[in-house]
DNA sequence: CACATAAAATGAGTGCACTCAAATATTCTT
DNA sequence: AAGAATATTTGAGTGCACTCATTTTATGTG
């Protein structure tokens, strides 16, 4: 066969991997991370305590593993509901509010997320979170180009710096939302305010 | 006497307060925050185990006692730092090196604060916190301020989210700093980069 | 197929953050 | 000053994340 032929063992460990991440995913969803224990997410996965650490380090790299994937979908999700509005500020605050949206189904888990991005240890977590970030700043990148092409935006606006200061922007006030100084009215107040005060500039 | 006759009972709190907070930062330094046990802390402090736990919810809740105040110090320097060059951008890149020079006295603790406010759970910390974004963020609109009265800057530009937007640059590059994603000479490269950006404005 | 080698799983054990019922210290009242 | 009321401290106890020596399971070899 053309794709390479995996062996039981390959095999077994990638079963395993899935539903530690999915009973993981399925207890944090429903009974918050910090009351979800290692040891049931093992018996929801059908395996011994130990194993759990064979395929994450800690509880807290199986948090990251449970968002990246569904991260990476709503990301996308993000880009196509920039694609409505006209403008890339329009279109960026979109982008970011479709995010929003996303953590807002679980807040207590989307605490637990922040928390862990705040400092991110492990080269395991590095790898998924740079991943992320990447597929992230990725389409940012391509909303600006977009109004490049369009004369919205200066074609001389570096696209990378451009893309990470409007996620820089996005990202602190998450923090603020997240954490309780801003009430989602006011979100979406400063984070269309900061981000035009980007586009139009300071100086 | 002018000042509130002070019980001993209110005393001996303070007293302790001080003594704990002073053990677990020495503490913190030397060894570790998470190789510092609660225990270490209240041998060191003399008082018992669970004394801690009455004046930290939390070891987290301590680790942003032991910040605070030198904080507040190190964002009147940064201020200091920054009257030397001329012009809002140098400046402001001033204000922050120096915030970067704190940090990188001690990394692994400055890891364990970016992950402490990467979420702000209680009460206490979040006024603690609070106290410290004011203050930075008074400090950064000031230099804004002046920036305006010397015509180098937009008039019409808003004080508090010119403020915040610069934070929110530098916040977001010393995560990639503290998390490795960064060496020093790419953040400082890209700090710059991308303040120059928000002066300029990206559109 | 029988054996050797290597990988993965296991679960009892360890150490630490945090709790809470009991003990102690302080202040208030008469 | 004695006793009642209240605030603070105490430290043994609890539960959980994580470790690691042992066991089990898969793979490669003659």
């Amino acid at each position: 066969m053309a794709v390479a032929a995996i062996g039981r063992r390959e095999q077994n460990k990638l079963d395993k991997r899935g539903r530690i991440i999915a009973a993981a995913r399925a207890l944090f969803r429903h009974k918050g991370f910090e009351a979800t224990t290692s040891q049931e997410i093992a018996d929801a996965a059908g395996v011994a305590g130990g194993t759990v650490f064979t395929y994450a380090r800690t509880k807290d790299d199986l948090l990251i593993l449970v968002f990246h994937d569904e991260m990476l979908e709503v990301v996308e999700r993000a880009y196509e509901a920039a694609h409505r509005p006209v403008g890339l500020l329009d279109q960026a605050v979109a982008f970011f509010e479709t995010l929003v949206a996303y953590h807002e189904r679980d807040l207590p888990l989307a605490h637990a997320l922040m928390r862990q991005l705040g400092y991110v240890g492990s080269p395991e977590q590095r790898l998924l979170v740079s991943e992320l970030m990447t597929s992230l700043l990725g389409r940012l990148a391509q909303l600006v180009q977009a109004a490049k092409t369009d004369g919205k935006v200066d074609a001389a606006s570096p696209l990378v710096p451009s893309a990470r200061s409007l996620f820089a922007v996005y990202y602190f006030h998450l923090g603020g939302l997240l954490s309780g100084y801003l009430d989602r009215a006011q979100f979406d107040r400063a984070l269309r305010t900061d981000l035009g005060l980007l586009l139009r500039g300071l100086g």
